[in-house]
DNA sequence: ATTGACAGCCAAAACGTTTCGGTGTATGAT
DNA sequence: ATCATACACCGAAACGTTTTGGCTGTCAAT
């Protein structure tokens, strides 16, 4: 049995009230109230009951991450940083945060809909925004907190953090051009994802100025997993005119992709370059070390959290729409001579 | 606003007890009732307030988890794997997952005490357990539920899973005696994880047999991410006799030493064989892929959930204490023709 | 007619907290 | 003496549930 307010009341003589109002720090109780309060309190080991006081306070101080993941085996190094910043930032500020998977798709509203009427949460932090993105359609109509990483097709005005795709695919496309590569295949995350969209115009719009096209044909739709960006590679290499530089949105495919290459026997970076699109820790340690471009993710993941919180206390946001700039990290797996970062 | 048990009586002319024990479909309320009751609860579209139901249940229906990680940029397959698991199982019963990120080290302890206390969370999952895991002692001090992946020094009884690391580094080992390796180098986990232990002495287990020893200078210690395996190797290839394989207590240190080993111009399984422990979805493609132990981290999760929600229940386990049999995994990364798994 | 059983319903207490609106008692000013 | 003021304290209600222990009316059996 852990102790409550009515036992230090007990034991103090005092009134329940007024050992709440002395741990409380009112200035209507005594000093010396205070501190028989505060010193039983100490020897009882008291811990308010966050049940109770919540259910008074009509908040639940936590704060909701639903990972949208497809499958169990679910390894995703862009999540766990991700979750890593969300949860720091909560903690930091005295909140908890309720994790919880579920795959797009039907159930998914229901999830959010359910947590948001038992008032299991205060607010939600939505993560990989699609191009029309019913929960955050949803969130809106109620009038539920909530922050995003990442955008939505339309003119809905809600808080965001996102990284600025086209820029960082442009430098990309601007960095292979520029090394010379003419035949160029782009290994793209699945297309209701609305930065698709940005990272694929990106790259066009480094292309084009040099006559050069994306045709559909050197895009392929993986799941941004691994498995599928060696899948994609193994099929683009077995086509005649193999793509001379791959240019994939995010790394883990790209690693996928330099696997498949060099099971084919040839050099990543010297017969055929390869890109990424995150840099997680890995990207630095592969062989080549990739090329690629920098998000960073913990950092996100915090800054959506914060600015979550502002929200559910009621205070200003400085920015309620922030747009990264994204940065091109040059490592080896276009060439073994690095270039300066082209900017 | 939304709606409550009140609201739905004063609509229904009934008591609140009346509502509530016909939404419970409790067989004193007659069907008649119970279906009106249920019309308008659906029409206001009421869900029981969570806050107040725990309240009063004296339970709050769920789960802690606290991941044990240094610093920010935190980006670990297996924890993202095994908190699906987790997350997972808790869900499929009605559980909720309350998940926070805390360093080992002093706050540790205090930030477990504090969500006993406060009856933030009904049982605590417990991973990567230490040698000697005040964590442990203390749920088990206060009796408070917990199951744990890993187990402890000493003679503890407390309910977990693990895998038998001694026999996973063993098959490991025979591997590499058998293809010839002779000179054998370990990178290693912090020394106070007991399942360093574990790995050790299977790996000398393996190598006795043959009058093959274990050097200290042949085992370095990291902190099981890609870099510390890549700085590692660095280390250990500059030196006057280096091994011929290294065999890495994880995946992610496994493959900074290939990396590290490729950054030289080695060839990994030719000049270098290299070994793993995890099978994490890398593994099997990375280039080479990789020889490891497979480790099934996803169900690890959730059996370890499922035991504590039957803990919660009052239910007996079928098992308290689980040791589940690697298994080795052969790849490419200990030379190109993959051999039949030794047992 | 009286009893007992049963079906259907409900008031009130409880969970542990916070807060509103007091009450009583000194102190000092008039 | 009276009034105002400040101080220290507290009872009771509220948050939204669940559960205990009734109560009332009807019907069949005596």
């Amino acid at each position: 049995m852990t102790a409550t307010l009515k036992q230090i009341a007990r034991r103090t003589g005092k009134s329940i009230t007024t050992v709440s109002r002395a741990l409380a720090d009112y200035d209507d109780v005594s000093p010396e109230t205070k501190a028989l309060v505060r010193r039983v309190a100490d020897e009882l080991g008291y811990t308010p009951n966050l049940l109770a006081q919540r259910l008074q306070k009509r908040r639940s101080d936590t704060i909701g991450l639903i990972l949208p993941t497809f499958g169990p085996r679910f390894s995703d190094p862009f999540f766990s940083e991700f979750l890593a910043g969300v949860g720091n930032a909560a903690t930091e500020h005295g909140y908890d945060l309720l994790v919880s998977t579920q795959a797009p798709g039907d159930g998914e509203l229901q999830v959010y809909r359910q947590k948001v009427q038992s008032h299991q949460v205060d607010g939600f932090v939505i993560v990989r925004t699609r191009r029309q993105d019913a929960r955050i359609q949803y969130l809106q109509d109620a009038a539920f907190p909530f922050t995003a990483f990442g955008r939505m097709e339309g003119d809905l005005d809600f808080p965001f953090v996102d990284v600025d795709g086209v820029e960082g695919m442009r430098a990309i496309g601007k960095h292979l051009v520029g090394l010379g590569h003419r035949r160029i295949a782009c290994l793209a995350p699945p297309a209701d994802l609305l930065f698709t969209d940005h990272r694929l115009a990106g790259l066009r719009e480094a292309l084009a100025p040099h006559g050069l096209a994306l045709p559909d044909d050197q895009i392929i739709n993986g799941d941004l997993t691994q498995k599928s960006g060696f899948d994609a590679v193994e099929h683009l290499l077995s086509r005649s005119q193999a793509p001379t530089a791959i240019a994939a949105c995010n790394d883990l495919m790209a690693l996928g992709a330099m696997s498949a290459i060099q099971g084919r026997g040839l050099a990543v970076g010297k017969d055929i370059a390869v890109t990424g699109f995150d840099d997680i820790p890995m990207a630095e340690h592969s062989h080549p070390p990739l090329t690629t471009v920098h998000q960073p993710i913990y950092q996100i993941g915090k800054l959506v959290c914060d600015m979550l919180i502002h929200l559910l206390r009621g205070e200003a946001l400085s920015s309620r729409q922030v747009i990264l700039a994204p940065k091109l990290v040059v490592r080896h797996s276009c060439g073994s001579a690095p270039q300066p970062a082209v900017a």
